[in-house]
DNA sequence: CAGTGGTCTAGACCACTAT
DNA sequence: TAGTGGTCTAGACCACTGT
């Protein structure tokens, strides 16, 4: 959006991003950055309260804004960003492989994470990722072919998300993510570069748009030693 | 705190989970929620929009806010709870061996860890977390005695997080998580009842103080079968 | 004491959804 | 057209921090 206070919030990470504002600066107080921008003070408000809650800085009552020691490798990258994005943010050399994408009729695994009907039809894409020359996270993806009604190998090859947010203008708004370890399957085996790992980190996701519909079910298998997950949590007052 | 916003946050999330709300349910409207509570709009707007950052509710343009389908079971136990609250929500038997408790100079990796200088003291306190009669769980935690200057074996216990909140009215405000999966180390070995596993899921966590001083370092070592994180993401718009 | 962030209010205009 | 949530403003009072 363009929003106000959304420019505000943009400005400040880009400097922090590109370091022209270092860690435990102090920012401009609110006051300073109502003249600053020329705005309300609870326009500046909404854009600090967003950088505070993405981690950017930290409030302290009668002091200030203060930015925080966040090193770029260490930013959060978990959330809800796609395989494509988060290569491109670590700079990494990236290849996807197509492996099946097929419209299928859901058994009663499918039926359950998607809460599908039996008459619903399911676009099943499997990928091997790769980085570096090895191949380390195989996606199994399933999206309601009521919000996605097409898909190519071309657009599974770049990226899913692009094509969804831009040329089929979902809006994508929420997910819920879980993380466990399991054992490695036969499949996982013969399509990824495993070594001698017999065990696999598993994050099961469930995508949902804006209006709350949810409309893919995704997971994403990861040779051990090749996964990092990393999150920024505060703590409910 | 009691503000306001706060007040009417509680009311909600506490009726979302004795379900005195059901999911799919539409929230009172704005509007109406300021004749309800007696207050501004803006502070009915603060806690909604807290509801729907902590992944209650969804609030659709024009149509209200709706209550998600979030069962108990899923929800996110992640963010920022200690052991013992989360053991309390699942309802589950723990029990917390201390293994050991010291006060000690930092080594290197320590000090890298907590950003102390040589002089700093560190408690130090290894514990093993059995749920079910297995121990599955190694915590190694690491404090700065400047926040922290006494620990005893009994709160280690209980839990360190009641008494440095109630007891040393230290206010916690934030946390870094890291997820990896490395090999089990014979220290895990001897300590937990790894079965036949060779690998273990680390959570590295950095615990920050309101003013944003780094005051704890924790390394929680997980038996991979029973190890479980959730996480709830909204995508930046 | 002056300056800071935290809470709260009352009112305005907009874009979107339903009918 | 009426109702909904989204943005923005101007002003008030409070609690906390530094001097």
């Amino acid at each position: 959006m363009d929003s106000k206070y959304f420019k505000i919030y943009n400005d400040i990470t880009v400097k922090i991003e590109k370091k022209e504002i270092t860690p435990n600066t102090k920012l401009p107080s609110e006051n300073e950055m109502m003249t600053l921008y020329d705005v309300s003070r609870d326009t500046v408000r909404k854009a600090l309260n967003m950088l505070e809650s993405n981690g950017f800085i930290q409030k302290i009552k009668g002091k200030g804004s203060f930015v925080l020691d966040i090193n770029r490798f260490d930013f959060p990258v978990s959330g809800l960003t796609s395989f494509k994005e988060l290569a491109e943010k670590l700079g990494q050399k990236s290849n996807t492989h197509v492996k099946e994408l097929e419209l299928i009729s859901p058994d009663d695994y499918l039926m359950r994470h998607l809460k599908l009907s039996p008459e619903d039809e399911v676009w099943k894409v499997i990928r091997v990722r790769e980085i570096g020359n090895r191949k380390i996270i195989l996606d199994k993806d399933y999206f309601n072919k009521k919000y996605v009604p097409e898909l190519t190998k071309e657009i599974c090859e770049d990226s899913i998300y692009d094509y969804i947010e831009n040329e089929l203008n979902l809006s994508i708004s929420f997910a819920k993510k879980e993380i466990t370890v399991q054992q490695a399957t036969s499949e996982d085996k013969v399509l990824l570069d495993l070594k001698n790992y017999d065990m696999i980190v598993v994050v099961k996701t469930h995508v949902y748009l804006e209006d709350a519909s949810l409309f893919q079910y995704t997971e994403s298998r990861h040779r051990p030693d090749k996964f990092r997950f990393v999150d920024f949590a505060r703590r409910q007052h």
